[in-house]
DNA sequence: TTGTACGCGTTATCAG
DNA sequence: CTGATAACGCGTACAA
């Protein structure tokens, strides 16, 4: 019975080969729900991503699968839409299905809403914190002290011991951008895309801070949602301000708003790179296909997806997994930057 | 106990109450997992998609987890890669879990060998039939009888009984892509992105029928990739035949695909639309941000996912479910057609 | 080395 | 209307 299908030692060959046999006569299966029950714990993980329409999590949710699947877990999934209260519903759903193991990207909510205060007893990752700030963060983040901005995000990202995190670097990813920019000779410098999330807090606070450690002025901090529709519109807007004011660069929140940035500043008869660089983040698929191809940040989605996984299985085996990483991006130079004009 | 948690009509209000009280101060969860068990059928269907890092099935799983959601499902997903093999070892996964339900989308495999020739005894539904065929079909599909593709298409996707599916209707999109370049008086229109898979059987299908009821010669149809590289080098390869045989319409397979073709047009230096029109297929995200934007026909993507899962769960009720829906596109007027030069 | 109870947390059934 | 009890299919500990 289980000891000779499990390959345990204390079983003759013969006796082995006779259970299989019959086994595969009567083409059975284990059934993993009863080996759950008595186990006490089910080779299913729970992961729940904000969007599978995204690509980019849809990125994360493959490296997730994949390495669930060498291990041979099953992966249970959920979409939170953002949406703190799913979030909560959905997670509640995973401890019911006694998961292994709860991966949590893109957390929308706060960590202490999951499990009702209390430690979960399963071994939980977060990817990527996309913690929602209430609006008034906004003007902090583009004048605020980096302290302040810094205590704030924080403040709301703060984990119980017990959660592990892999997360982007999107300070340095946006400091590497700015530095990109300027090492190009632009001088007048625009963000597109600043919100009361998480990472583009993040990211705007390295803009800054780039900017800063160049010795050049702040340029524009422009909000807008995180769509091409959003880039489009902002940009339009930001393009009306007078000429000599006009930034020789815009520095936007992700690929996908950048390509509405670039359509705007098409759509005004500015030509990119030649009068006008545009520089994205994420290098989604579409960003080597825009015309002109985007210069961005690459973050390892993929990656990201498998040592999440490889987290809770190093917590399921009871090793002290690493808290928490903070994975570097990559600049990927294209098309979409060049020098400034006159130069 | 039970029957006070699950509001069965013979208990008491009090009774009732008071196990109520109990379980919130127990913080009791009743376990899916036993429950599973004794019931002999889960809360838990299997999706088995090709890949999560694209949006058209990530749009797809969207609907199916919407659904599921709806009706108090779990939904297991795994990505087959479209190989056959692992779409196998997915389905003998899903069957170990004891999930109520199989939806298998974008099916590259035989479906003979998922059961290992068996009725599977839950109910399974086919999405989007994306079978492989051998090379050798390629050109039949170009030059062979109708009746002979139809016959060849049909032969490798032959159902059992025991699967409902939702497809997609690629030969009748394939004939209104072609209608509205007629419309526009386009008399050369080419195809790019033909392969041995079968939705691109069905569009040059559609494609070549339209063209003939139109009393127009049959384009060039070129092979590619389904990508933006792969259309990007088979429209330079297409566009160095003599300027005389030049289409002044290209129908792409599908929108990636399509953002390939006009990189490719713009760098031979022809205008879109203006000397030359390009549409796409799907209608994904990117297709509006492209430029210019994306003539194409959309598949309803979420609405399949919802259908999919909405299958299931009739099945499950026992309710005879609709055998197959063969669902319309839609065309999306954008602004890579147009009329062709010299109209 | 192998056979055999027992129990995992539910639901269903049957007797009170 | 409610309380007790027998499965569900597996892993495991213990006896043979």
């Amino acid at each position: 019975m289980t000891r000779a299908l499990q390959g345990h030692p204390a079983v003759r060959d013969e006796t082995r080969r006779k259970v299989e046999a019959a086994a595969r006569r009567l083409d059975y299966r284990p059934d993993h729900i009863a080996r759950a029950l008595v186990t006490r714990t089910s080779s299913t993980v729970g992961m729940l991503i904000p969007s599978s329409v995204d690509s980019f999590w849809g990125e994360v949710a493959a490296g997730i699968e994949e390495a669930a699947s060498e291990a041979n877990y099953s992966v249970l999934f959920a979409n939170s839409h953002s949406q703190p209260e799913r979030e909560r519903r959905m997670i509640e759903v995973f401890l019911a299905q006694r998961v292994a193991g709860i991966i949590i990207a893109g957390a929308a909510g706060e960590s202490a809403s999951w499990f009702c205060g209390e430690e979960p007893d399963v071994p939980v990752v977060i990817v990527n914190w996309d913690a929602a700030f209430p609006a008034r963060f906004v003007p902090i983040v583009r004048t605020g002290s980096p302290q302040r901005v810094l205590k704030a995000v924080r403040a709301a990202t703060e984990t119980d011991a017990s959660f592990s995190q892999i997360v982007f670097d999107d300070l340095g990813g946006a400091q590497q951008v700015v530095r990109h920019l300027v090492s190009l000779g632009h001088e007048r410098i625009a963000f597109v895309g600043a919100e009361p999330i998480r990472p583009s807090l993040l990211r705007v606070l390295g803009f800054r801070s780039a900017l800063l450690e160049a010795g050049l002025p702040l340029g524009a901090i422009v909000s807008s949602p995180r769509s091409p529709e959003g880039g489009f519109q902002a940009t339009q807007d930001l393009l009306t301000s007078p000429p000599d004011d006009l930034p020789t660069a815009i520095v936007a929140y992700d690929d996908a708003t950048a390509i509405g940035v670039i359509r705007a500043v098409h759509a005004h008869g500015i030509d990119v790179p030649g009068a006008m660089s545009v520089i994205g983040f994420d290098d989604i698929e579409m960003a080597a296909f825009s015309e002109p191809p985007l210069t961005t940040i690459r973050q390892p989605r993929r990656e990201m997806g498998r040592m999440a996984m490889a987290s809770i299985l190093s917590s399921i085996r009871g090793e002290s997994a690493q808290r928490s990483s903070v994975l570097p991006g990559e600049l990927v130079l294209r098309r979409s930057t060049g020098p400034p004009p006159g130069r």
